[in-house]
DNA sequence: CTGTTAGCGCATTCAA
DNA sequence: TTGAATGCGCTAACAG
């Protein structure tokens, strides 16, 4: 049963559009504070960015006026006068997932706390929706860029190179990074889990991943799980390996399929997203039992992970870690330091009862 | 058993780095374009705004020649000359929460295909931080702004009157809006929902919700659920209601407390978060049928709802649609279209096995 | 259709 | 410690 309800007003009452005499929208200007305060336009400037530069009583005089007329500062201005920026641009592939707000929250947090401000877009996973995004961000004059993501178009590159603004890499360890890079690897954290498993018991193990044409970060993941096998000398088999889109009913279809295709699989390793989940729930639905019948691994550590019957193994990795490690490289090159940064920040393998 | 790697290496290679010899980052500006294709400044202007005013040769000449530089405009300049703003500002309360996701991606999505951008932060559900990022937002000069939430500071309310900047209020429908509102009714939502399970037979029906002392959305689910009850002639019963923090956990917790406390309790409505979803992994543990034992529905229609064993009942609110909207809304007040928007964009119930 | 003049609001640089 | 001149890169308004 679906109740429904939606209701379209249009009225004329509003607040701010009666009040709002001048459109465009504006305000005090430095002068008018100025003017109120009897000092000089400079003398503002400087109380509200090096206050520890003027006499207690010049300070208290403009903030005081600052405070009475509302004043608040054009930092189009500022940027524009000074050539430096507040603002860092950050692309992730998909805002609404929720892995990447948990890196976008930490940027923020920390950019926050030094005044400045995320400027954040998708790429919906896609390279020339990437360089259009970085084309904008560059136009929006922002002081650093953090792309998840470490493959880019050849305009893109060549953009970010002439801007000369300082760049941070996430989402894996790239070969021949542009500038820093803040990340963990795929491709390490595949293999650990795949030798994880593997010392768990498991004979034929799975690995079901997203489009690793397309997606680099899944090839990664898929190198690392061929590597793992290699290394317990285990021949790569076709029937254990699919690629299929993200989502849970992606995810319990390929477990169904790969079960039908190969039965002897006692073990599923699932490289994206909630594959897992949904894998987890086909198995509640038809009564299989985890692991009895078919074990179940999973790459994040989503919080959900810990609660569901079983309970999921899976990797962690350090999200919100990125996210700070990120903007405090950026922070500090736009200070000055000229120390490249390559961090891996690493990921643990989280043995639950699923597996 | 967890396994731990992580490495942090110090380098000083990097492509940018080297490559970087004017410090502070810049490109070739507008003159230096109108130099390459023998043309003035202001043809270069118009040949990238309003191309169609030129004819065709020399508009090509300079296109070329933005392309042979590798031109990247200055928005910031420009913003700064025509007081006008590419970009737009949300504040939403938490980023790490999928809800709020979708209708950033929402908002992103329309603003893109306008040519704008989005300024996203989140205000970890306070009015102070919120009044802080709007007087950033504001610093930028943003041209619009949208945020999640009906209560504000007097401060930030006088600031936004005195920019004169459009505003877009969601997540709740206020009695006294500053401008624009596009959202649903919270207690609209509740009220619907409990009439839904009384008249799915269910006689003591608990609520769940946030804190109805510091969020308002939470108060008028309250006050649905409650008007709800009053209408079935149902009274009020304080061992029925509970308020807890967010979180799987607390769902658990809440749902096996007021089981406790009421014992003859049949449905519980969670109307907050993912409380619902808690809850059922805790009824899955303890191996309490849902709902002979006890009934669950949600509020929100996470992905994740239809898949769970047994599906849960929930409202379905439109989350994305408030996104597009809003943005719409706003691009439309930029054009200059000056009749303020009400929209009520309503919600379903979706009964599902869970009740 | 194209060019010229002026100035957006602030910070930098110098002088007082 | 404070102020005056100059310009950031671009667009509006006008002239040609």
């Amino acid at each position: 049963m679906i109740w429904r309800m939606a209701t379209v007003t249009e009225t004329k009452k509003s607040r701010v559009s009666e009040a709002k005499v001048r459109p465009g929208g504006q305000g005090a200007r430095m002068r008018d504070v100025a003017h109120a305060a009897g000092v000089s336009l400079m003398t503002v400037s400087r109380a509200l960015r090096e206050p520890q530069k003027l006499s207690e009583e010049t300070r208290k005089a403009v903030l005081d006026a600052v405070q009475k007329i509302g004043y608040v500062p054009n930092s189009v201005a500022a940027n524009l006068a000074s050539n430096r920026s507040t603002v860092v641009g950050q692309i992730v592939p998909s805002i609404q997932n929720s892995l990447y707000a948990d890196t976008v929250k930490g940027t923020a947090d920390v950019l926050r706390t030094a005044g400045m401000h995320l400027l954040i877009a998708d790429s919906g996973y896609s390279m020339q929706e990437e360089e259009a995004l970085i084309g904008a961000f560059l136009s929006q004059r922002v002081g650093g860029l953090i792309l998840h993501n470490t493959d880019h178009t050849p305009k893109a590159l060549q953009m970010i190179e002439r801007a000369g603004v300082p760049v941070i890499e996430t989402g894996d360890v790239p070969r021949d990074p542009i500038d820093m890079v803040v990340s963990y690897s795929n491709a390490d954290a595949a293999k650990a889990m795949t030798l994880h498993l593997a010392s768990r018991g498991f004979k034929r193990i799975g690995f079901v991943s997203l489009d690793t044409r397309t997606n680099r970060r899944a090839r990664e993941r898929q190198r690392g799980y061929l590597a793992g096998l290699k290394s317990l000398g285990r021949a790569k088999d076709p029937l254990l390996m699919m690629e299929v889109p993200g989502g849970l009913t992606s995810g319990s279809h390929a477990m169904v399929d790969m079960m039908q295709r190969a039965p002897d699989v006692d073990a599923i390793f699932f490289a994206g997203d909630v594959l897992a989940i949904g894998a987890l729930f086909e198995a509640q639905r038809r009564g299989w039992k985890v692991p009895g019948r078919i074990a179940i691994a999973g790459f994040d550590d989503l919080d959900i992970l810990q609660h569901t019957v079983p309970r999921l193994t899976c990797l962690r990795l350090p999200r919100l870690e990125i996210g700070r490690r990120s903007a405090e490289a950026l922070l500090g090159r736009m200070r000055g330091d000229d120390a490249p940064v390559l961090l891996d920040l690493g990921f643990e393998v989280i043995q639950r009862e699923s597996t």
